[in-house]
DNA sequence: ATGGGGGCATGAGAATCCTGGTGGTGGAGG
DNA sequence: CCTCCACCACCAGGATTCTCATGCCCCCAT
């Protein structure tokens, strides 16, 4: 999942970051409502973890701004304990859930799952192609019926590739759904990985490659 | 089986949740609605005991809330022995069970696990699988057989492992189950159970490890 | 046909992460 | 006082991930 932290402390900024890729997801950070609302044209974000109190562009604009052009967005608002009243007013203002300081990263990152999961309500559990089958709630791939031992990003980068059925996904798109924005985008992760892969899932060959376009399935 | 007890009298809060843990659960306690409103954003408990008579928001307001936004847990209304017609009342509101002072530990402790087996769509009392057989009810655990002691926290870990019926399960999934809030985030309590229920349970191994994913059994 | 050049595959490490395991501490309870 | 349980600090081995370097193949302009 894509998230993006709006925090004006860095250090806290770090933490929930940290914490969120220790959940495997794709985290993003930035340090003020301008920067914020700028990686809107760039990225699509499942999940926007966004402090109310920040310099510059105010938290509630931000939030506004989400909630206007971004349907699938959601987003979680971090206050201070002192607002706590004005749980009403984040909500009104698009805010999807509310999480007062000080916090446990547990809570948030339980709230973040959450929030996914109702923006990504209905994912079929088993998808199937060109042989292989893949069981997103076991974390287990099959070639054949035989059972393929995979490790983490191999497993979400075919993940990537089931998903888009048949259609050519580039290292570009492979790089935003698996990896955060931090990593080099000239990375040769990708290739190793989809080298990995096809090792792995043996002949035939079930991943292809579409040279200048991206990788696809069969 | 994660549990907030909502019981504005602390030392009975702390005798019931007391009697709880002893049942292998993790208890969170608050002493008002309010508070127990906010708990709701972070974790999803398996089941509530939920006094009525609360200071601020109602015990009723508290349940209607659950009722309607958490489908998966249960609820279990703890009332005066006076209120003992509101019965059907607090059934309308959407409780699960109704249980009037005074009670015996024992017997508000067989509800919750009854509840919780609810909670869970059948799931049978007596979980079995690879040669492990866990009866719930009586907190027993036998490998091919053999009975193993296993002490709470073990007990809760493979209760979970077990639920999750071959499904790799993370070690923040098994934090939020069988530890309550009170926990360090980046513990290690997690692996050390499932380290000390390896030993316990023997060769062959029947807990095994998804590295970067989870553990999971057979 | 031929000599680049871009895009890609591959191999060999290096850095990092993950995990099982040891030893020890503190607290609850007998 | 002793035992058991829960937990932490820490370590070492192994797997994973990623970079660097190299080589292949196809296309195309010469």
């Amino acid at each position: 999942m894509r998230i993006l932290v709006v925090e004006d402390e860095p250090l806290l900024a770090d933490a929930v970051a940290e914490w969120l890729r220790g959940e495997s997801h794709a985290v993003d950070i930035v340090f003020d409502g301008a920067a914020a609302l700028e990686r809107f044209g760039v990225n699509d974000y499942d999940v926007v973890v966004l402090d109310r109190d920040l310099p510059g562009v105010h938290g509630d604009q931000v939030c506004r701004a989400i909630a206007a052009g971004h349907g699938e967005t959601r987003v979680l608002m971090l206050t201070a304990a002192s607002d706590i009243d004005d749980r009403v007013t984040g909500l009104a203002l698009g805010a999807d859930d509310y999480l007062p300081k000080p916090f446990a990263f547990r809570e948030l990152a339980a709230r973040v799952a959450a929030l996914g999961r109702r923006a990504r309500p209905a994912a079929p559990p088993v998808l199937e192609r060109a042989g292989i089958t893949l069981d997103t709630h076991r974390h287990q791939v099959f070639r054949d019926g035989r059972y393929v031992p995979l490790s983490r990003k191999e497993f979400a980068v075919l993940t990537e590739l089931l998903r888009a059925d048949g259609a050519p996904v580039s290292a570009e798109q492979l790089l935003e759904k698996a990896w955060d924005e931090h990593t080099d985008p000239f990375t040769q992760a990708v290739r190793m990985t989809i080298l990995k892969l096809r090792r792995k899932l043996g002949d035939p060959p079930v991943v292809l490659t579409d040279p200048g376009v991206g990788y696809f399935l069969k």
